[in-house]
DNA sequence: ACAATACATGAACAAACGTGCATTTTTATG
DNA sequence: CATAAAAATGCACGTTTGTTCATGTATTGT
């Protein structure tokens, strides 16, 4: 990244301490009387030059449309965090959701994403709150919180979130021969046949939301 | 301080997400676009209603001139963190033992102590991970990291963790007439009878380490 | 001397922005 | 039902703000 010059590190000084103590951006006229320029042009100028050398952003046309950029001071490159603040879930409402939403979003618990496997820096992960006794035998009780992560397909035997019939369930996925079935780890339950991806075979609406990777319990 | 409405709320959080997002407060139509309100005044209604309450401080005739106010949350100056890295020991050693030292940790997991019940600022936990099946109708697994909390005594039912014969186990305790016994969850097993707190009835060298709170199982 | 670059000036403009006021609709309260 | 408080509307006004264009003045290198 290129060099700044004497008066280009003033600029970017005041503005990243303007931003501090004001909470947003200053304006051209601002910056001009800070630096007695008697032409918007001329802070204008070098905030063009600042944005060209990476060291701002300027949203065009936008009032104190300006954002510094922080430069990575390349210390520690594996500075992701050690934990993850996870959305856990009551229910999984119908068709697509927002994970970010907070109406669904039952309770909020603090993991360690790197133990369940992740080492994404912002894993699609959410916690879901397991209702009833279908899967005792996989050692998933009820009220217990399983680690969701988030993708559209499963290997044979992962256990599963998968949304059928308006309500999220868990169960175990088995690909046999070529039909799929949500294998309930109760002998109490029926396995559930379904088709692959979507389709339907028995009037089931049946799609994917993620395998569990992980499980949380409080007693 | 006075509460907020849930449209207040809304607000507040917006101008946060905002600020967060772009660097920068949003303008009066910015929030009427986001709230379908079709008047800046309308935006600007709450704003002002916002600072009467404390929430914000706004700076008059200038763009985006709104800072959120951080309200502390009045707690204790001990802020307590949402998480806490939790030693994972892989067994137990005779007698008694730090939990600091690192000889001992297997692992180290990064967990939610408000979650597991503990409000403490540095609760005496620690995790343990099961080694077989006398558990398994509990909905323990082999591998499973049970959460303990340290404590020397426990209540009928409670799941705990105790030393017996140079090896830690979990197993349910039960206070029967003036009986205790260790209990497992596993018919293949039989109940351990021990004698309160330390005195060996059979031979056996018991003491409780603690209550296990909490679980956590990686897939 | 010449050109190129960096920096500054001035004026004018359209769009964006906060403000003020009068009014109406909605919601809560007794 | 009546009343008050809360919330939203519409519009106009004056200011702020980013933008554009043309021009001026140093400094530097060839």
């Amino acid at each position: 990244m290129a060099e700044l010059s004497s008066k280009q590190q003033q600029i970017l000084d005041y503005i990243k301490t303007y931003l501090k103590a004001q909470g947003y951006p200053p304006t051209l006229r601002e910056i001009c009387k800070e630096f007695s320029i008697s032409s918007t042009n001329g802070a204008r100028y070098h905030l063009h030059r600042l944005q060209k050398m990476g060291y701002l952003e300027i949203d065009p046309h936008r009032s104190r449309g300006v954002k510094c950029i922080e430069q990575e001071d390349d210390n520690q490159p594996s500075s992701k965090p050690s934990f993850f603040k996870m959305p856990v879930l009551g229910k999984v409402p119908a068709g697509p959701f927002d994970l970010a939403s907070p109406d669904l979003r039952e309770d909020e618990v603090t993991i360690d994403p790197t133990f369940f496997g992740s080492s994404m820096a912002e894993p699609e992960m959410f916690g879901l709150r397991v209702k009833g006794d279908s899967m005792i035998n996989a050692g998933i009780n009820d009220g217990d919180i399983v680690v969701v992560r988030v993708q559209g397909d499963a290997n044979n035997g992962d256990i599963v979130v998968a949304r059928l019939e308006e309500e999220a369930t868990v169960k175990r996925y088995r690909k046999e021969n070529r039909r799929i079935v949500l294998q309930p780890e109760n002998p109490a339950y029926a396995p559930i046949p379904i088709r692959d991806e979507g389709g339907a075979e028995q009037g089931q609406d049946v799609s994917l939301l993620g395998v569990v990777v992980g499980l949380i319990r409080s007693m």
